[in-house]
DNA sequence: AACCAGGACACAA
DNA sequence: TTGTGTCATGGT
């Protein structure tokens, strides 16, 4: 049934599978029994958990399997990074909330396309208005027999040619012109997403905040999913209350003054404490669906 | 049934 | 520089 040539199983530390996938930083994928279904590189993908391992399976030959090592960040090694949070009690509570909590390294234009579909929306229907964009204007992915179609994240340029008035009709609102403008400009080789990981922080961040409808924190988002800025650290309302209950003893602050904060308290790693501070909020909320797999330690 | 959401922007004071 | 209204939509 299985073809185990396209079957991959890694060793993990401190990896939870199910809270990562589902923290908010990605919007692809569905919890099924057979585990989590999604698309990456342009493949059908299905990845589970078994304790201490990762077992990942495809549909189509998955060549040397770097592509999705890289995407799950397999390389990076949790305590490193959770040694470089600052010691203080907040970071701590989130910590020890969200054990095994990882950043993915997504592809940087379906990580700038869903952030901008995703101001002043639910995380919920950041995922419907994504997948049907995806459904309706994406590719065909090939599938294991007897499972449901799976789409590509359309490119910029195959969004470029799509009118604006049909964008909209994927649940998106006013964000059609800016999701419009920007797949035209990544299109047209006017903004080298892939170039970001290599310019410093805030040239990189400028860079993505000359579009239209991409402010400082979905550019801080696309930074730190997609564009190795370890740094980025994007304040939305979950963050923003973490901050001013964690730091500033309930007292309303403004949204300059947080960021000022940030960006000299959490470190080299701050991007990954923003993460685990956002994801704790809302766990402690019950925003988050719990239970979903096991942490590998 | 109000309320709110991984915001950004134009505009006023 | 900081504050307020607007945009659009559906889940909870």
């Amino acid at each position: 049934m299985k073809d185990p040539q396209w079957q991959r199983t890694w060793t993990v530390r401190d990896f939870h599978l199910g809270m990562t996938l589902d923290s908010g930083q990605a919007f692809r994928w569905a919890q099924r029994d057979a585990g989590w279904v999604g698309v990456v590189g342009g493949r059908w993908v299905c990845l589970r958990q078994e304790g201490e391992r990762i077992v990942a399976k495809v549909a189509d030959d998955p060549g040397d399997w770097r592509w999705l090592a890289e995407y799950l960040g397999l390389d990076v090694e949790w305590s490193r990074v959770v040694e470089a949070f600052p010691g203080d009690a907040a970071m701590r509570d989130a910590v020890s909330a969200c054990r095994g909590l990882r950043l993915l390294r997504q592809d940087p234009w379906e990580c700038l396309a869903s952030f901008i579909l995703s101001s002043t929306k639910q995380i919920v229907q950041i995922r419907q208005s994504v997948a049907q964009l995806c459904e309706r204007h994406g590719k065909r992915v090939p599938v294991p027999p007897g499972e449901p179609p799976a789409w590509t994240f359309p490119s910029a340029a195959a969004l470029a040619r799509i009118p604006e008035a049909t964008l909209r009709a994927c649940r998106m609102g006013f964000r059609a012109r800016y999701l419009s403008e920007a797949a035209q400009r990544v299109a047209g080789g006017d903004l080298d997403l892939g170039q970001l990981r290599h310019l410093p922080l805030d040239e990189a961040r400028a860079a993505l905040m000359g579009l239209v409808g991409v402010g400082r924190k979905i550019a801080d988002c696309v930074l730190l999913f997609s564009c190795h800025q370890p740094r980025a650290f994007p304040v939305d309302v979950w963050v923003l209350r973490a901050l001013r209950d964690g730091y500033f003893d309930g007292r309303p602050v403004a949204m300059r003054q947080v960021e000022a904060f940030a960006a000299q308290h959490f470190g080299p790693q701050a991007g990954y404490a923003q993460q685990y501070l956002f994801h704790a909020a809302r766990a402690r909320a019950g925003r988050v669906a719990s239970g979903a797999g096991t942490v590998a330690d």
